[in-house]
DNA sequence: GGCCAGGGGGTGT
DNA sequence: ACACCCCATGGC
């Protein structure tokens, strides 16, 4: 990784496996906007990011150095070796045993994806309100109620971006409130997760030192929080890189790679363990992503 | 353990 | 125009 300060804009040059687009679209995070191809608005961790890729080259536009290290370098987990990571899911002793052309392609053709290392609250809020909803409408409500009750995080390109609520923003907000933003049913959700975390019933500080399975069982005390969505806050704001979310999509290449039937998310849980072990995290979202990209159906199983 | 509601936009026909 | 689907969960 080479970087140079130019102009008050950070480039980034000579990083492995980072690619702007698989990083943002691969459905760890919706707070951000494509401005042009591989050049996005990132609104996160109290700042506001305009970036740009082009080949190996990634700008980082009206960033300070100090910026760059202390919130973009965490926040992209640049400092983590992913060549290491996707060589030993292909390779490793369980995966040679079980080998598939199809989990070799996703690392392979989506290997410029990076997990991010995101704010716990608006992690937990976004994921209970992405149950059952697609990606454009889950970003939409997050910038609803950004815009409706957050900060103003900036302007880029003349158009305005807000920061999501800090907690105690959202706890002032009701119920109703919430559901005119297109929340839906989850909107008293929102309001115990709120509840919860005030009261300290949840609390980050703790699960930060907690296993997986603590920190599961914690989160899922929160209504409207159940295994899929705990573990992709696990996942993606507590640095639990060994959690494997199942949804719709994870569960059908699963079972098209290994079982070639319908299969309960236990069993395609246990599998994934045994597999990808500490890495489950990772192979999640190549295989997420893979998925979604080839449009993989239940009849292709 | 299986079934179904609950909002509303996406997507395909 | 219309049916079916969606990074699920709670409650029966």
């Amino acid at each position: 990784m080479r970087i140079t300060e130019k102009d008050n804009n950070i480039i980034l040059e000579e990083m492995e496996s980072f690619d702007i687009e698989q990083i943002l679209e691969c459905g760890q995070c919706f707070h951000f906007e494509q401005l042009d191809v591989k050049e996005y608005v990132i609104v996160a961790k109290r700042h506001l990011l305009h970036i740009k890729q082009i080949n190996d080259q990634i700008i980082f536009f009206q960033t300070s150095m100090e910026t760059f290290h202390t919130v973009w370098r965490p926040y992209f987990d640049l400092d983590r070796n992913y060549n290491e990571i996707k060589s030993w899911l292909i390779t490793n002793e369980k995966t040679l045993l079980n080998r598939s052309a199809e989990l070799e392609k996703a690392i392979t053709e989506y290997g410029g994806i990076r997990i991010l290392n995101q704010d716990f609250f608006e992690t937990l809020i976004s994921f209970i309100i992405s149950q059952n909803k697609q990606i454009p409408h889950i970003k939409q409500i997050i910038n609803t109620i950004s815009i409706k009750y957050g900060d103003l995080a900036g302007e880029i390109c003349g158009k305005s971006y807000y920061h999501f609520p800090t907690l105690l923003q959202l706890a002032k907000v009701t119920e109703n409130e919430l559901r005119l933003c297109k929340t839906g049913f989850r909107a008293p959700y929102i309001v115990d997760a709120c509840e919860k975390l005030l009261k300290e019933i949840v609390l980050e500080s703790r699960l930060l030192h907690a296993d997986s399975n603590q920190t599961m069982e914690e989160l899922m005390l929160i209504k409207g929080v159940g295994i899929k969505v705990a573990s992709c806050v696990a996942l993606f704001s507590l640095s639990q890189r060994n959690v494997f979310p199942i949804d719709v999509w994870v569960k059908r290449i699963m079972e098209k790679i290994y079982f070639e039937k319908e299969t309960k998310k236990e069993e395609i849980a246990s599998l994934a363990k045994q597999l990808y072990g500490s890495f489950g995290g990772y192979a999640q979202q190549y295989l997420f992503y893979y998925a979604r990209e080839n449009n993989i159906k239940v009849d292709e199983r």
